[in-house]
DNA sequence: TTCCTGCGTG
DNA sequence: CACGCGGGAA
């Protein structure tokens, strides 16, 4: 069943394609997990899910993309939608930079495209907190339309099976042969097929991605600043119009709840600074609101 | 500890 | 290219 596939060097040639094609369909066939977000009519309800599934596990999306679409069913209603409702509706999430860039996309197509999303690669990824692989996971989830949707459980698949020997394999090498191993029809179906495999072999042979050039292992979170960026937006949602002393003193609370000392007032400042610069907030007299 | 269907910026 | 960005489950 195995086949070897050390072929990946000749990807050029594509001698490889057919029996890797084979597997994967077969085995991540197999291995189908039938996501709500799966197999919609809805380039919009694809996108909120790809852009969930940003550096974020399956599982914990599971729940939060229905709740969200309920709330905001259309790029219209999530353009029209208050900040602070889509930042609340994103807790728990993390990563609240792409809450506003989802809203600010939505905008956009809002004004600029009736309501709908864009389906050309080079559209969509100029588009915010829509990056090459969101880019193309929207055009084969979305449109249907082949392209290198090049992530972590992608990234999984292809340097267990065609570059097992090697260690700091570049993008730039899978690249090719993502390209070269995409069907023209069905391509919904190959990467569904790609990403359940993907997953499969992380809960199995452990993480192959770990081997790509890209993969970096990340700082702490525990006492961090960005745990701290969190819990100033925490604070802001649940007490809008809250004043510059009275946040720090919030702040400080929750540290010391958690056991952590009182925050630096210059990092504290800077913290806000920088919510207020990316948008998070907007300063209303001496009080801030998202 | 680990890392998750990455993106934006310097 | 390197780094910051959330938070939870295993």
């Amino acid at each position: 069943m195995v086949e070897d596939f050390e072929s990946a060097q000749d990807g050029a040639s594509g001698a490889w394609v057919a029996a890797f094609r084979d597997k994967v369909r077969t085995l991540g066939g197999a291995l189908y997990r039938d996501l709500p977000w799966r197999c919609i009519d809805d380039p919009y309800g694809v996108l909120v899910s790809e852009v969930m599934l940003q550096q974020t596990q399956v599982k914990r999306v599971l729940g939060r993309w229905e709740a969200f679409m309920a709330l905001f069913p259309t790029i219209d209603a999530l353009a029209a939608a208050d900040v602070s409702a889509v930042l609340s509706q994103w807790q728990g999430l993390g990563y609240n930079r792409r809450a506003l860039a989802l809203k600010r996309t939505a905008e956009t197509c809002a004004d600029r495209f009736a309501g709908r999303l864009p389906e050309s690669y080079d559209e969509l990824v100029r588009l915010p907190g829509i990056g090459p692989a969101t880019a193309a996971g929207v055009r084969a989830f979305a449109f249907d339309q082949p392209g290198v949707y090049l992530e972590t459980n992608v990234r999984t698949v292809f340097l267990y099976e065609l570059f097992s020997d090697r260690d700091g394999v570049a993008d730039k090498e899978l690249v090719p042969l993502v390209q070269a191993a995409c069907p023209q029809t069905d391509v919904r179906g190959w990467y569904y097929a790609l990403l359940d495999y993907g997953a499969h072999l992380k809960a199995t042979v452990g993480n192959h991605a770990r081997r790509s050039a890209t993969y970096a292992r990340q700082s702490a979170f525990e006492g961090s600043r960005r745990q701290k960026r969190a819990e100033v937006v925490r604070i802001v949602l649940s007490e809008p119009g809250i004043e510059l002393e009275s946040l720090a003193a919030a702040l400080d609370r929750e540290e010391a709840g958690a056991g952590r000392s009182a925050v630096d007032r210059d990092v504290f400042e800077s913290i806000v600074a920088d919510l207020v610069r990316e948008g998070f907030f907007r300063q209303v007299g001496d009080g801030f609101v998202a």
